[in-house]
DNA sequence: GACCCTCTTGACAGCGCTTTCAAAATGTGC
DNA sequence: GCACATTTTGAAAGCGCTGTCAAGAGGGTC
């Protein structure tokens, strides 16, 4: 393992002081053309890259920006964090990650190894971290809070009440009466925007809530199917199912295409978050569009604002309904599901 | 933004030398009860945090891990990620994710971000970076490189050949003959390796390899529906289909879909990956299981063990074909795509 | 040529921690 | 109670860089 080049090194052998090279490669004060040139070879000759950690240290600061997911790996967060990425591409700052696993206690643990490895800022998504704690920490450093309304933070959310609405909308232009609701958890603020959003928009229409459409999941595939399973062996009488998110549509989808019901012969499908993948269900599924990508990108934009205190207004973020294949006008008033099920 | 404490402060509250307070907190030497106790004490009191950079930079080490990958949004890697993630969990280390985008170059800069960074050891999944640099950079730090076989280098990948053989022949098994294959891209070594599965599972079975029947994709959704489209297109005739992942497996159901071609009734699909998502696939995905998260685990303990200067054998990584909905019986001599088509 | 200004440069003191090294404290045997 | 071996402890240097500060180098003016 070879000795590492550093900055002295450059200077004796530019013949110049560890400082002017410094401010060469910082460009923090001129310097003479001949011996800025002179730094420029030797740096080249060397092969010379700073060290991070060390220029971190005599900063007090890291040039990372800490980013709090429940999961890595889900598609979801995916997304968010590829924004991320992308924003921070061309700065100094390099994101790094730590999950909370959907557990409040991991979370909080998830915020520690980020402040601890000394984060310049902080990008929070989700989760369910106590709201002071957060204000707390907005002491220290830069947060932006994804996905939750905090006052007092930068916040930056969809309307998913909103989103929800114009899903059952949907659903009922096309004639949809009688429509199933796969609600997320309770625990979620945007789960509970979403169903509030489903009833209101029955309501507007003039149709009942019947809590007996309603089952709650946890955003993740199994629990759709479950979902749907439950619904069924209760001779819940739906014409369409308004999952809360595409990950819980999947697993719906499969509970009807075991019962062989098929979408959206016999039942529409609507999910929420439009996930890449769902262009390429099978049907393509119809979802509510959440930008993940670009809440990523316009979060990580606003903590780089703050860190150069600098204001900023992100852009608003709008849901939108993308209409695919899984959803269709009511076949007629007694369609296969509702005579097979009463 | 609240001043950070540091051991110095420590040490003067408890009235011990920052020599001392360093030793209780890492343990690297004895200290007199009393001492120890006292330190806990200010540590508790003062709410101390000891300071990352400033310990790598003493040390010489960083306590992460840089880790490689495509796409930090794919599924696939986000498996690989959430293993990596969950084997370094109880470790001091921490994982710094960097994409290259399916770009060499992009590849080489986010190698060069994390070196910068002063990673402890580098985990490179896939990817085109040439072998001398890793090589080279085998030198510097452990490296351990997933999905690629590179002589001299400590590497983990699965049989792809082995996998997509099984795949084909469950596919003659269930009494297709007319396998179409959506292969991957021939710049990566899995994808050739999966189609040469393809073709001698197809020889040991005595049937003949048909060219007009394989197109080649990059891997993602787009590409599969292209593929079928294209496979239609020029009117092969073909009653299942292999993909070389499941991401083109998804894409190809879409393209059949569209054609009111069924799965598994009129044609078999088999992915590769066996991606969450493909269980919940409607109809859910007959795949090859490529362990992801566990080889993100396993190449994580193996950079850890370099770390510690142990050696690691890693457990054999095998892929198993799953069997889902997606592929059944050949219906007859004649199905219906055959007669579509021709 | 003395004086003042401006620009460029190097010395040096940190950043918060670790890690020798030698001094201080403790313990042991006689 | 002494000489000696053994711990325990603190002082101090250093990890690789930045940033202040004051000295040095030029240049202009009268």
């Amino acid at each position: 393992m070879r000795e590492a080049v550093t900055l002295n090194d450059v200077a004796r052998e530019a013949g110049v002081s560890p400082s002017t090279v410094s401010r060469v490669i910082n460009g923090t004060a001129r310097v003479n053309a001949r011996k800025r040139e002179a730094v420029l070879k030797a740096i080249e000759r060397l092969n010379y890259r700073p060290n991070l950690m060390a220029k971190g240290l005599a900063q007090g600061r890291s040039l990372t920006v800490g980013v709090v997911t429940q999961e890595i790996s889900s598609p979801y967060y995916g997304e968010m964090l590829k924004g991320v990425e992308q924003a921070l591409e061309q700065t100094p700052y390099h994101p790094i990650f730590a999950s909370g696993h959907w557990r409040a206690d991991q979370e909080e643990a998830a915020l520690k190894v980020l402040v601890d490895r000394q984060v310049d800022a902080l990008i929070v998504m989700d989760g369910s971290v106590p709201e002071e704690r957060l204000l707390e920490l907005s002491q220290q450093m830069p947060v932006v809070v994804v996905g939750r309304e905090i006052a007092g933070l930068n916040c930056l959310s969809i309307d998913n009440f909103q989103g929800a609405h114009q899903a059952i909308r949907h659903l009922i232009e096309l004639g949809h009466r009688r429509i199933a609701h796969i609600a997320g958890p309770k625990s979620h603020p945007d789960a509970v925007e979403r169903l509030k959003g489903y009833k209101a928009a029955l309501a507007e229409a003039g149709l009942p809530y019947d809590p007996s459409l309603v089952v709650e999941g946890d955003y993740l595939e199994p629990s759709g199917l479950l979902a749907v399973e439950a619904l069924l062996a209760r001779g819940a009488l739906f014409t369409a199912i308004f999952a809360a998110n595409d990950q819980m549509a999947y697993g719906a989808s499969v509970a009807l295409y075991r019962r062989g019901i098929r979408i959206p012969h016999d039942v529409s499908l609507v999910g929420f978050d439009d996930l890449p993948s769902s262009n390429y269900f099978s049907p393509p599924l119809t979802s509510v569009r959440q930008p993940g990508q670009e809440m990523g990108w316009e979060a990580a934009r606003w903590v780089l604002a703050m860190l150069k205190g600098q204001s900023y207004t992100p852009r608003p973020l709008s849901t939108r309904l993308v209409v695919r294949e899984s959803t269709g006008f009511l076949r007629s008033p007694g369609s296969r599901l509702m005579h097979q099920t009463s």
